[in-house]
DNA sequence: AGAGCGATGGCCT
DNA sequence: GGCCATCGCTCTA
């Protein structure tokens, strides 16, 4: 993990499933006054326009907006009423696409995560979507935030483009009921830190 | 002003 | 592997 560099914009810019790809084995951390958390992308999935499980599939408004925004920011919303899930906004400004980090391997306090979510193994400190930004404490106060300057940043080990840390397996999305023929969905194929398995999954 | 709903998690078998 | 609690927010009226 030496020469960690923050991912510039225009990582973002380009066809979002391969910078979902791209993300994978990059630094996802958090800083904040009880201090820094974080870990390693394990696990990812792209939103596109014209999809119909993205937010912005039905037009604009308050809670997505950030999705039309600059690349390399953050899109954090809540869900079922009470987890959070952050997004990397990708594409150019005015084109509503992202990918939600869905996992990652815990790398850096650890013990401050495991006191965000008591009883977590490290298993399954981060290993989930609503998980991790729990474990890192990643709320509504980042969303729209700037990746590249924390305090939520992305950082590639060794820089980029740098070689995929392993084999990657490609599945449809979970929690998504429409394109489920789209393997939107990707993973580190060696990784214990991945959500979820699935036997229709494929290599990429 | 209110009904509907969700890119989940945790616990149970 | 499956079920369901859960609840604030979002969108529409």
């Amino acid at each position: 993990m030496e020469n960690l560099v923050p991912l510039p914009p225009e990582f973002y810019v380009g066809d979002t499933r391969e910078v979902a790809r791209r993300l994978l084995g990059c630094l996802l951390l958090c800083e904040s006054p009880a201090g820094i958390a974080g870990g390693r992308i394990v696990e990812t999935e792209a939103y596109l326009v014209g999809d119909p499980a993205n937010h912005s599939f039905r037009g604009r408004t308050a809670r997505n907006a950030p999705m039309w925004g600059a690349p390399g920011r953050a899109y954090v919303y809540l869900t079922y009423g009470m987890h959070y899930c952050f997004n990397a906004v990708t594409a150019p400004e005015g084109v509503p696409e992202a990918v939600l980090v869905r996992a990652l391997e815990p790398l850096i306090g650890i013990d401050l995560m495991q006191a965000r979510r008591p009883g977590a193994t490290l298993r399954t400190l981060t290993s989930g979507p609503a998980r991790l930004t729990a474990a890192l404490g990643i709320g509504p106060e980042h969303n729209g935030t700037d990746l590249a300057r924390g305090p939520v940043r992305i950082l590639a080990p060794n820089g980029m483009p740098s070689p995929p840390p392993g084999p990657i397996l490609a599945a449809p999305r979970i929690g998504v009921h429409a394109a489920q023929e789209e393997f939107w969905r990707y993973f580190l194929a060696e990784s214990p830190y991945v959500s979820r398995r699935d036997r229709r999954a494929r290599p990429v």
